[in-house]
Parts: structure tokens; sequence; C-alpha cells
DNA sequence: GCATGGTAGGCAAACGATTATCTACTCGTC
DNA sequence: GACGAGTAGATAATCGTTTGCCTACCATGC
């Protein structure tokens, strides 16, 4: 006396083309011809119309399975992120999610957690489940996949993927401009953990505009990250470190905001005011940044929009068509509280 | 001179089981029984050594899309949730991602923006597409769906769902238990949105615990929330507009830690000091609530587990089993420093 | 009366797996 | 040497669509 899940839920078996063509008298494919308006096929309107009645009345709904496995598209997508419940993936996914669901797609999202692995056994599971491409956020490529595929915050250039970066040239002249501008020339630097996929790409560019600002760039006001984690403990330690360490700054340009709330934390439990003695830079945007006291000066990822591109760039190479290899966004200041202008003297 | 998308990549269609039959010298069918180690078959040691090897070779992967048509297991879930950029439905989402992946399940998501034809239309899309269960957040159902459905946070009893709640009565009288021992008597309350699953069942908790505390709820002190949104602007106007009518109150109840924290700015703006003049209790604990200045005492729900919580009842249901028609989780009282004894006086 | 052509729709082969049923061959045994 | 029992594997149906090709049938034109 074993029940099926199938059979003990709902009315049994959707009704199949099969079952509606019998009902009509009709041969399945006929059917088929009506439901899709097939060009190229003459039957007469009383007929169509009568198998959409039909198709109504039983609330035929063609089962997509069949269709893929005919060939098909499938209008599936497998999406890759290291995690699900993060802000910064979530915010991604979200846009991607919204281009996706108005063109008719349906995604599989798998999250890896940096485990090149996961990344690997995923990637196959969902190209056997016949996605038609992927979009891969925040996520290392061991090598290219079988099917059109747009990264977010990828790590490199490779071949077949085109990627869709912030334009860290930008920020970090934002960013340092911004405190530049405040009269801030001793800055601590902060240099993102290695499994993030854009801490290379973020530091080379802050790098670079230091060097052009004539910032000092000095290996002991740098604070290098190693853990991987969402929780503020992730600016702490190193901040406290270079306090102990009696190192003299007067901004710190952190990896992102919540390592900057870590960082005011940690100047905070020194008897540092922040941004009376010392300023703080963030980077991202995340919501917690304009609740946070004070309020996060910040660079602004736009990051359902790089959702929104990655999306639109990923239906199109589908479609055969061609694709930029590289697609930047615009980050932008946000200037709120944790910034000052340097204090005189 | 047109390529595909398919031909266009990668090393064209991946091998099938026909492909790999026929390099092999045997058929489909023989190739299928080693590599699924079917029962009651008899095939010696060396083929079957063959045959995985081969697969091996060639990076064999079955075709999910066919054996799901073959009236197989698709081994696909179908969830739907308001919103996919939000803290609180991502981390239900993580929570039961973890579940569901661990058991070889991969699901669809659709965000429904808490519109009830979307949830019906993609209800049926996702039917269409063979999932064999659908996990609902915070959606409001209109009829039951077409397979076994497990609901988060959902809005009541509905034939053959099964529900994964707060215990609201539970976190009812950790919030108010809490801040009556503060000395707390005059109360401000906020009631959430109608277009929230539970803020219905959350108020009406909220209203039996205050009676049986004595405490006396005023209409007036009462703050109806009616906004659909994620923004802390959710709480600022409603106690803006109390504190304009000068209401006297020493806390406030508020609906979310979204709300909370605009509660908190509201009353700053006014120039009221949270704890020192009013205390502020949140509702969920989001990452924002600790990093939140002053950090807030709220109530956790525990959304990852309610997410774990949700896949398996979901999954055990799939294979069959019975399950409770409604598993309550555990609220958590987590004191930080929003909230402290009322001022003597 | 017969080729022509259009109309209406049927037939059947895919797609890639699963699985029940069937066959051919090899032993061992009486 | 015939029979039964394994063994090793082939064959073919099935799932629900799509789609190229075929076939009736009818009307028309000459």
């Amino acid at each position: 006396m074993r029940k099926t899940a199938k059979t003990s839920k709902g009315t049994g078996r959707p009704v199949s083309l099969k079952i509606l063509a019998e009902y009509l008298g009709l041969s399945a494919g006929t059917v088929s011809f009506v439901l899709n308006n097939a060009p190229n096929r003459s039957i007469p309107e009383p007929t169509r119309e009568r198998v959409r009645e039909a198709a109504k009345k039983f609330g035929y709904q063609p089962s997509q399975i069949a269709r893929s496995l005919q060939g098909q598209r499938t209008q599936t997508i497998g999406i890759l992120l290291p995690e699900l419940g993060d802000g910064y993936h979530s915010q991604v996914l979200s846009g991607a999610a919204d281009v996706l669901t108005r063109d008719g797609y349906f995604f599989f999202t798998a999250h890896h957690r940096h485990c090149k692995e996961l990344v690997a056994k995923y990637s196959g599971l969902l190209h056997a489940r016949g996605v038609e491409g992927f979009l891969v956020i925040d996520t290392h490529l061991q090598g290219s996949l079988p099917s059109p595929t747009v990264a977010v915050a990828g790590h490199g250039v490779m071949a077949g993927v085109s990627n869709v970066v912030l334009d860290h040239e930008r920020a970090a002249e934002l960013a340092l401009g911004h405190l530049y501008k405040l009269g801030h020339r001793q800055i601590a630097y902060m240099r993102g953990p290695s499994l993030s996929a854009d801490s290379e790409s973020r530091w080379r560019s802050t790098m670079r505009v230091a060097r052009s600002l004539g910032l000092r760039v000095s290996p002991r006001l740098t604070i290098g990250l190693d853990k991987d984690t969402t929780s503020p403990e992730l600016g702490y330690p190193g901040v406290q470190q270079l306090l102990q360490q009696r190192r003299k700054f007067t901004a710190v340009l952190c990896f992102n905001d919540v390592s900057a709330i870590g960082t005011v934390r940690a100047l905070h439990d020194a008897g540092l005011k922040v941004p009376a003695d010392v300023s703080v830079m963030g980077f991202d945007d995340v919501p917690a940044a304009e609740y946070n006291t004070p309020r996060l000066t910040t660079i602004r990822q736009p990051l359902q929009e790089m959702g929104h591109v990655a999306a639109e760039m990923l239906l199109k190479k589908i479609d055969g068509a061609k694709v930029a290899k590289i697609q930047r966004v615009n980050p932008e200041l946000v200037v709120r509280e944790s910034t000052r202008k340097v204090r005189p003297g």
C-alpha cells in the first residue's frame, strides 16, 4: 500500500498533448501546431478555436521537460555564487533575476562557498540539467564552462567569458580623491582577502591612483585581510594592531563596508572618534552602511545594476549575438558622516 | 553563416548514452544498467569496468532532462518568495538551500513581490518544469499547489500545506517580558503591514501577552505600518507623529529591526536618546541590528534554521512521509544596547 | 477526364534516458 | 545429446513534445 508523491497529490498527472488530442479527435501534432501558432500550416480558424478552448478547459501546460529534451530551448540559466544569504551577492542576484524573469527564463542557483570542487561539480550538474548559460558571481572559474558565461566580479580574462566589473580605477579615484581633498595624506589601506574575486584588481587600482596622487603607501599602514567572513570582525583586529603599533594615520580606506564598521568599532574602542580623529571610508554601500553610526561615507557599487547588465549580456550571448568581453559599471561616491577634513596641525 | 549558441560553444552536444554505447559496442540499455548499478542484472565485472571507464573518459553526464521526462524524479524544488535581494528572505533561502543541495536537489526561485497573479503564474510554470515540491516563503497562497508544499511564515492553515512558523507567543513573551522587567509600562506598539505574512499573528500574540502582563495597549500608542519597504523609512514617520502628538512612552516595540532603526533615528532627530530616554526593541536580528548604534536589542528569528526545517519537512513530504501540519521554531531574546531600565520618576 | 494545387491534418521520427521482456549462448548434468 | 539454468546482453516501449514529410480530399481549369 505504497503511494507515491505523484498520485497522492492533485489530479494525478497533468493533461498531456496526447490526451488533449484524443479528446479533440485530432492528432497530437496538430494540437501542438495550433498551440504554438506554428507557421506554414493550414488549420482553419474554427479548429484552432476548438483546440485553444479545450486547452484552456483542461488547464493544459506543455511540459517544459519534454520540450527541452526535444532540443528546444530550456529557458533556464545556472547561477553560481559563493553564498546565498549574503547581502552583496543577493543584490546582484536580485538584479539578474529581474531581467531573467522578465524574459521568461528560470534559473538554478548553486552556492559553492568558494570551494573549487563544488564549482566544478555544480557547473557539470547544471549543464546536465540543460542550462543555456551560466551567470557566475564572485566566483573563480577553473576553466571555461560548456555554455555561454558571464561573470560578475570575476577574476580576470578567460576565453569565452564576458565580465561585468566595477570600474575599479574610477572607484579608487573617487575614494582616494575624496580623502585627498579633505587633506588626508597618512592613509591606512586595507587589502581584501584573496578569496574574494576582485580584491586583486581593487588593490592594484588603489595603488595606481595613490601613486598618481603622490600618496605614499606604506606597508606598515597596510592591513591584509584574510578571513572570508561577512561580519565586522573582518576589520577589527587589523586596525587594533595598527593602533597598538602606534602608527600614525588620519584615515582608513577599508576593503568594504563591513570591515569599515569593524574599523569604526576598533577606533572607538581605542578612544578615537570617527570622523573627528580618524576618517573611515567604506566600499559597496550595503544597507547597513547607511544605518551605521556614524553613517558611512562609501563607494557605492550598483549591485543590482550589475546583475541587470550581466543577465542582459548573457541573454544576448545565448541568442548568438556578440557581446563585449568586458563591461564596466560606474561606482559612485556617497558622502555621509564618517569622513571629515583632516585636523589642522 | 549563422551559428547557434549550441554549436558555437564547447565540444558540441554532450555525449549521450547512445554514443557511449556505440563506442563500447554495447546497447544503450546495458550501459544504463551498469551506470545505475541496477539490480537483477548479470553483467560481468570486466564489462562494468569498461563501461565506467569510458563514461569517465568521455565525461558522460546523464541528461537530467531525459530522466525527468521518463517519469523519474526531477530532484527539483520550486521556491516562491517576495523578494530576492532582501535580508530576511535570503536568510531563509540560504538555510533551505543548504539542505536541498546536500540531498542532491536543485531549485528554481521565483520572486513575486506579493503579487497574487505572479504567485499563480509562477507556481504553474514551475509545475510544468516538473518541480517535485514547493517551498514558499512569506507568501500568500490562493489555493493549494499541485505538489507537496511547505510554507515558511505562511498566513495560516491550508489543506495539504505544512507551516514553519516562529513561535510568536513565545516571541511576544520574550519581548514584552524584557521590557516589563526593565520597568516599562508605557509602551508604543507597532503593527506590521498586512502584506507581510505574519504581521497578523505577531500582533495577536503581542496583544495576548500584553493583556496577561496587565499592560494596557492604547490605540493612541499604536503605530500602523502600511508600506512594504525594507528601508528604515518604515519606522520613522509613525514615531515622529507620536512625538508631535506629545504622547508619553518609555519604550517602543517595533515590528522589525529595520523599523527599529528608523525609530531610533526619529527619536534621535527629536532630541531623545536611546536607550537613556526611550528603549527600542527590534525584531528579526538582521545583521544590521548588531552594527547599529546603539546596537539593537531584538528578538532573533532563527531564519536559516527555519529554512533548514522547512526544506527537511518538504523532502520528507515528497518521500511520502507524514509530517506535522505546523512546526514552530523558537525565538531568542538578544539583549544589546537599545533597551534599558526605565528612568525612575 | 485528368493534372494541378491548395487545404486539413495524420504519421512517425526524433530528443535521451529507463526498464520489462526477450534471445542467444554456455555450462553442467542425467 | 537433450534439457534446464544461468549468463550476457539486445530490443523495444515509454515519457511528452516538436516537426519534416506524407496523404487524403476537394475544387478548379483545360
